[in-house]
DNA sequence: TATTTTGTTTCTATAATAGATAATGACTGT
DNA sequence: ACAGTCATTATCTATTATAGAAACAAAATA
């Protein structure tokens, strides 16, 4: 049973509070859903400010810290880093351009590529290219990974029961696209990906789609529990 | 004088190491680096990963975790994806680097850059990097957009007159900036925030002040609501 | 003016942590 | 199969870092 450590725990916590109160918070309210005495809440305070995490509005509430932001921007190469290789071999696999998408307010965008080596037509697909998230199988394979609704369509209810996407043609007359989503943080709505592959009509789909799925099962497991 | 957590600091010192490994890093070159005993260096990575910030791949080696994107995403969502573009405009006009800083307390710090693409030398400015609002463009920029105080340095009331900032050498010998305050409706809530250029002394300032003006406007007007 | 709220400091008991040590298992190369 | 790493976790105790109380000034509020 590995160990935590109370201070830091309480610390991340705050972090956490914080940023879900988008109007901000006071520290006396902080303290009092962490259930700390206020002093402690000024300590905590202190030490997030230091780094740049949490910042003090002049009113005294406090709120996101630009230092969030440095470490997001460090995230996204590292997540690269991890993926890339998965995806040169899901590439090679279903010989089709594989990708990774990042949904992004209500669209999704490309963040990553790996086109296939072989094969005498590719199917490009630009990274950084967006699409609403109710067109084409990664915005529906994202929206498939969140939690029902009513205003979910046809296609977003059968992705969730499957586990993947396939759609024909929607982005593009011709192409074929199949998506999964890839589930990241136990509780709460992390950041939403999915990974999938784009081919011309030729698609050996039934291969796609295991190879897909256990692409997603595999990435799953680095980025987060 | 306000004081820090030690296991807490020791935590998000932690996390920044990390995030500065894009190939990840091994626990125990973690603890070397925190200069903590191994055990420590366990402790606290238990207490991160139990928030998401922190996963560990296979190979036992440590990369950032997708809580990070989650803070991200509460922080300022609108800013960044609006902004990218703008700058990038903004560099290629100026061939300059192109950037945005946010107030933190009593100092600034880059939270997003765009670097010319063509032009021999490029001036590097780091996103993270902080400075004293009192120094560089971009702090001068920040305190001209608050309300005019007694203390204001000449400087500050010239920027706030002008609209804009320019200083020469300030941060590096040899480098001229040019910043703007973004004006914006949160500001009243905390966010401060500022558009600016940094090159080195060939800089067209004419010019570079016309369009870090005008990218100011135009990001207040997608940003403010 | 009285009263509450906020921000900070000082103090001390004690709980939490540091750090050592050791046990375990997985892997490596011989 | 073997010794030798290395990664990981568990156990233990001294001591330190922290918790939490209390006190207090300053600001805000009534």
């Amino acid at each position: 049973m590995s160990s935590t450590l109370q201070t830091l725990d309480r610390g991340l916590l705050a972090l956490k509070i914080v940023s879900e109160h988008n109007e901000g918070i006071s520290i006396a309210k902080l303290a009092e859903e962490l259930e700390v005495h206020r002093a402690i809440a000024y300590r905590i305070v202190a030490t997030l400010e230091s780094h740049a995490l949490l910042t003090r509005t002049q009113g005294g509430t406090l709120r996101l810290g630009a230092g969030i932001t440095l470490l997001a921007s460090r995230f996204e190469p590292q997540l690269h880093a991890v993926a890339l290789p998965l995806l040169k071999t899901l590439a090679k696999a279903t010989r089709a351009t594989a990708f990774i998408s990042l949904s992004q307010g209500e669209e999704c965008m490309v963040t990553l590529v790996a086109e296939p080596e072989e094969g005498m037509l590719r199917v490009g697909y630009r990274v950084g290219s967006r699409h609403p998230l109710t067109q084409g199988a990664a915005g529906i394979a994202i929206l498939a990974g969140r939690a029902p609704k009513e205003e979910d369509s046809p296609e977003v209810r059968q992705a969730r029961a499957d586990g993947y996407s396939l759609t024909r043609g929607q982005l593009q007359r011709g192409a074929v696209g199949v998506a999964s989503h890839i589930p990241t943080t136990r509780s709460g709505i992390g950041m939403e990906a999915c990974v999938g592959v784009v081919a011309m009509d030729d698609l050996d789909s039934e291969r796609a789609i295991r190879e897909v799925k256990t692409c997603a099962k595999q990435l799953a497991e680095l980025i987060g529990q």
